[in-house]
DNA sequence: AAACAGTTCAACCGCACCGAG
DNA sequence: CCTCGGTGCGGTTGAACTGTT
């Protein structure tokens, strides 16, 4: 190809944009399992794709990465989103190195469509108190029911659990670690760079609920912000019935169920 | 069946950071 | 120091898809 050897200077290569092709999405994987990772700018000339480097690094690390979970954003990953964006922010890069499989732009996007989706709903922004108080109170403990419900294990209430002191203990300094990895580098972070790794992100994922579940006072509220104790202001956990919660954890409606739960509860802050 | 509205997500853009020279 | 190329990040866009009327 002429524009392969460069002959003619770099400006007169008319650079694509848009959507890939499968023939290059087969050129740019053939490249990278040949030569690896890294300088893109010159893997795209290299490689004959008429894309900038920064092109065919997206590519790569948003779709064509062999370790890339597909798919929906299971409930435990969507608590453990909540949980390090209460902690971060809009770091996605930072929210997505917890997150095997995941890539940020998956999680900003889950972010800008579902989370903030709501918050409009609400009427409130997504950084308000008051929208962050519904996460906290709402959402993390019904994913935390479901996640437990889907798993099989008992029916003792998450609520009960985690307000249940004698249940509660300190992760330990070898766990998966959700915070700032203290002594971790990004590279020795759980990140899944392999399949043959597959197993860790069951492990990464399943401890999420377990800190949830099995947290001493301390832990719990500075990870979640809940107090000590189940707000005042909501219902105990047995009394969702007479808040007409009748949780549906049929995959299609339980979250749209939800929502109707927080203007219950935003109409009942007032 | 068609038109329209709403949603999702791949891809782009601009900026910031970093290391090499 | 300064410049420059490479890279990474967060925000935004728009095409494709899905649901509704």
């Amino acid at each position: 190809m002429e524009f392969n050897g460069r002959a003619r200077g770099e400006d007169e290569v008319e650079l694509r944009k848009g959507s890939w092709t499968v023939e290059e999405d087969l050129l740019l994987v053939n490249y990278v399992a040949e030569h690896g990772e890294g300088r893109w700018d010159s893997l795209a000339r290299e490689a004959g794709l008429k894309r900038t480097g920064k092109s065919c690094r997206l590519r790569w690390l948003n779709y064509l990465r062999p370790d890339l979970r597909r798919g929906n954003i299971t409930p435990e990953e969507q608590l453990l989103i909540l949980e390090l964006h209460s902690r971060w922010g809009n770091r996605w890069s930072k929210i997505a190195q917890h997150m095997p499989g995941r890539t940020d732009n998956e999680i900003k996007n889950y972010w800008r469509t579902r989370v903030q989706k709501h918050a409009k709903q609400l009427r409130c922004d997504v950084d308000s108190k008051r929208f962050k108080d519904v996460v906290r109170h709402l959402w993390m403990p019904r994913l935390l029911e479901r996640i437990r419900a889907a798993s099989g294990s008992s029916a003792v209430s998450t609520h009960q659990s985690v307000n249940d002191p004698s249940t509660c203990k300190r992760p330990e300094e070898g766990d998966v670690e959700l915070g700032e990895a203290k002594s971790a580098s990004p590279e020795s972070s759980n990140i899944v760079r392999s399949s043959s790794e597959a197993s860790e992100v069951q492990v990464s994922t399943a401890s999420v609920s377990d800190r949830f579940t099995n947290c001493d006072d301390a832990w719990f509220q500075e990870t979640t912000g809940f107090g000590a104790y189940w707000p005042e202001t909501l219902p105990s956990p047995g009394a969702c019935d007479s808040w007409g919660w009748s949780m549906d954890l049929d995959q299609s409606g339980w979250e749209e169920n939800l929502w109707s739960m927080e203007d219950t509860w935003l109409q009942q802050q007032i």
